[in-house]
DNA sequence: ATTTTAATATGATAATTGTCATGTTTTCTT
DNA sequence: AAGAAAACATGACAATTATCATATTAAAAT
């Protein structure tokens, strides 16, 4: 098993700001997975008592609604840390993690890293600029779900994941996605997604390979009111 | 002027974590004020530099949207932290933040404050823990906001308020806020906040003695769907 | 390879919400 | 106290979005 202290995956998150110690310690206790498209990593409900390095893959937080839909609320992909607030609060989680391709991921419990929060101020400001960043980043998905259009919403959403994700080297969207994905990010009915989908196909603002995305027009994508 | 170690606020904030040293240092270089009821606080693309430390009275956070909407994002109230994020991150403000109510604050310089936060990792954990609850509510609102109705927004919005922030002796809510500002909560067309609030009345859920608004039924709210 | 199932797509229609117009009430100003 | 301004209220209508029905296509299972 790999080393955290060798690990180059940790330089992207707040890991870094651990001493060669603390990662070798916490290196001892980490375990690997291996966890397959469309796994939960954990349920709105459980006690998640660690965090998630990602070493590879994507995963989607969603919160299910009382109308039955799973509000898709953040995106975390390699490189970042899932479940930092379970180190925080001992509340359970109000979120669901789901595996959106094949992921390769390290569990810290938290017992092990908990003392680090508290001694290694650089590591907890580190963990503590994170989470400024996801607030401000929440915030902005509160005035769009609330101010802006599906067409909008939906818009954004593809820039975002096609600037924070990437690409393939076909240039399709590299992370895939249904379209009830989509709609679950958005927050609207999956024919409306679907919908808005064939629309921007047809003004030529993305195009479509299966059910893969291509985005053809950023700039179009942006202009959209 | 008061001085902080005395200060019974700082009990229901991070300032409790402060050590009596940290307390006499801040509190000398603090700064007290009074806000008038409708006075911006600071503004979106500000830099804040520093925390206000709210000892009386109620203002809301909001965030200018493309339509011309000013959306509220949050309230905060007599006790808690004002403009923690800025302490965190070097960017500027994205909210923006206005009075609600006629106001004391103390200012707290961000260069006095920034190394308790370093060195006090007591203090930096209660922040945490402040942002790991904000981050938990924000999640709550994307929810709310995505997938439900208008009626079952505003009738949240109500319990929200009735239930963080009190009623006065005449059952009102004790925090008096205008139709566009719940409009601008619920994220919604002030006129379709206000047919809302028409309907809620006319069904006897709430009361209303000028703009100052009583819940009748907490329980009929809730059954809203 | 064929059946079965799930995902995507689109039309028709209903429900929700926004916008504009206009009137009333309240609050503020002088 | 009178006039002006802001906030509240409601109707009429338009735009957006959800829901239901039903194809069509793609993926999975046997």
């Amino acid at each position: 098993m790999g080393k955290c202290e060798q690990c180059i995956i940790k330089q992207f998150n707040s890991l870094k700001s651990l001493t060669k110690d603390e990662l070798v310690r916490i290196s001892n206790c980490k375990t690997s997975h291996t966890i397959k498209k469309g796994t939960v990593i954990f349920e709105e409900g459980d006690a998640i008592n660690g965090v998630y390095c990602i070493k590879d893959g994507i995963c989607k937080l969603s919160k299910l609604s009382e109308n039955g839909k799973d509000q898709i609320v953040k995106m975390v992909v390699k490189g970042q840390l899932l479940g930092q607030r379970s180190l925080v609060s001992d509340e359970n989680s109000n979120l669901q993690a789901t595996a959106l391709n094949d992921m390769e991921v390290c569990f810290i419990p938290k017992s092990e890293i908990i003392a680090d929060l508290q001694k290694n101020p650089k590591f907890s400001f580190d963990i503590l600029k994170d989470m400024a960043h996801d607030l401000k980043e929440a915030d902005d998905i509160i005035v769009n779900m609330a101010q802006k259009s599906v067409r909008q919403r939906l818009a954004e959403a593809l820039i975002y994941i096609h600037n924070s994700f990437g690409v393939n080297p076909d240039g399709t969207l590299s992370v895939l996605l249904s379209r009830e994905d989509f709609a679950n990010i958005v927050g609207t009915a999956t024919e409306s997604a679907i919908r808005v989908l064939s629309q921007f196909k047809k003004e030529g603002l993305i195009s479509t390979i299966g059910k893969q995305i291509k985005i053809e027009s950023i700039e179009g994508l942006k202009r959209i009111e």
